[in-house]
DNA sequence: GGTGTAGTTCAAGCGCGCTTGAACTGCAAG
DNA sequence: CTTGCAGTTCAAGCGCGCTTGAACTACACC
């Protein structure tokens, strides 16, 4: 063969186990509008715990090549995997970080705020052109600036909520990086098991 | 001609302004995977404050007769927008109500709920496998369990932001049927009720 | 130089959900 | 009964984003 390096290290084919696993993240990380692939990658990648060329990930998730190489670019760029070119082989490998909700909180709070912006503009000159145009009537006036209020109000509760999941991810991604995280008695949180 | 009520009655074209809000709603509701014209319609119609017919509707929004008669049915089942029957008028009615947000809250944690179940379940069937199978090495034990830790903290992170959501919108509500909120430093009674 | 493998790019294809529009029911007036 | 309008349904069409796979670059070894 030409590579035997390679070829002593085939990837080991996915168990119907691990299938579960990433299927469940895939459909985890497509519900918050990622690629179902990439979050197959990552936890493909987490779950092994050991590094994984290109591939090996194209045979183990039937992945084409180019889907390989587009999701673990990405996967890069949100620093939730890294690549590392090992000693013993020419190959690329990867291996998955373990804050992978830093990155989803990040990206999120990004597209939520495009959305907020753009949509607080268009409210906004939409009510500059309803006074201008000078014939609305006052009922009509006072719902638009209501609604300008529940923007800012929904606002204000997603970036709530992303404050506090970046928080409690703070405790996830020790919780995945096998650290405990400090045992508060809060809610019941005391479903931290030994490590 | 054969109508001369609903012809007199004519939908008035939409202007640019209301143009503008109604795409600004239709954006925020297609974010939360809502379909972009039930929040266009129901943003009309709060927007206007008076009953529209389903043919209103269809020209002021260049909706198709079977699009509108989706949507609105399914405004309806969410309690978002009502029908009445009008005296003046052959045709069915529609005017908006102002709780859109529970409508929303209701439906997210429903998706949500339904996802968070299926991934519980899925990943708890694979632990149960790969302990079953006997030659999983302990770390990845560990790894997947840590997985199942992560999902709970993530489902309380959004169930958290959920309740909260609620209890601000709660306040929108108000704002947008017009009744100001009390302004109370702290959440959680801030359940007002007009009638 | 040539050969082979690793990885990237991007136009074309595919899948999936939303929208359309024609056929349908129902109702009221003539 | 017939006519005409209001509203519903659903198969077919369309749009849009993801995936594919072939052509490409890059690099290592001979």
């Amino acid at each position: 063969m030409k590579s035997p390096r390679a070829a002593a290290e085939r990837a080991a084919p996915i168990t119907e186990w691990e299938a579960l696993v990433v299927e469940a993240v895939g459909t985890v990380i497509e519900f918050w509008r990622f690629k179902r692939n990439q979050g197959r990658v990552w936890a493909l990648l987490y779950l092994r715990g050991r590094e994984m060329t290109a591939h090996d990930l194209q045979e183990a998730l039937a992945l084409s090549k180019g889907a390989v190489s587009m999701v673990t670019r990405e996967l890069e760029e949100w620093g939730v995997v890294s690549r590392v070119r090992s000693d013993a082989d020419a190959a690329w490998h990867f291996h998955a970080e373990t804050d992978l909700m830093k990155m989803v909180g990040r990206v999120i709070e990004k597209r939520e705020s495009k959305l907020v912006l753009g949509v607080k503009a268009d409210l906004e000159r939409a009510e500059r052109l309803a006074r201008a145009s000078g014939d609305v009537p006052p009922d009509v006036l006072a719902r638009l600036h209501r609604m300008k209020t529940l923007a800012s109000v929904i606002d204000r509760a997603v970036r709530g909520f992303l404050h506090t999941a970046r928080l409690d991810v703070g405790g996830a991604v020790s919780v995945l990086s096998g650290v405990l995280p400090v045992r508060r008695p809060r809610r019941g949180s005391a479903r931290i098991s030994p490590g």
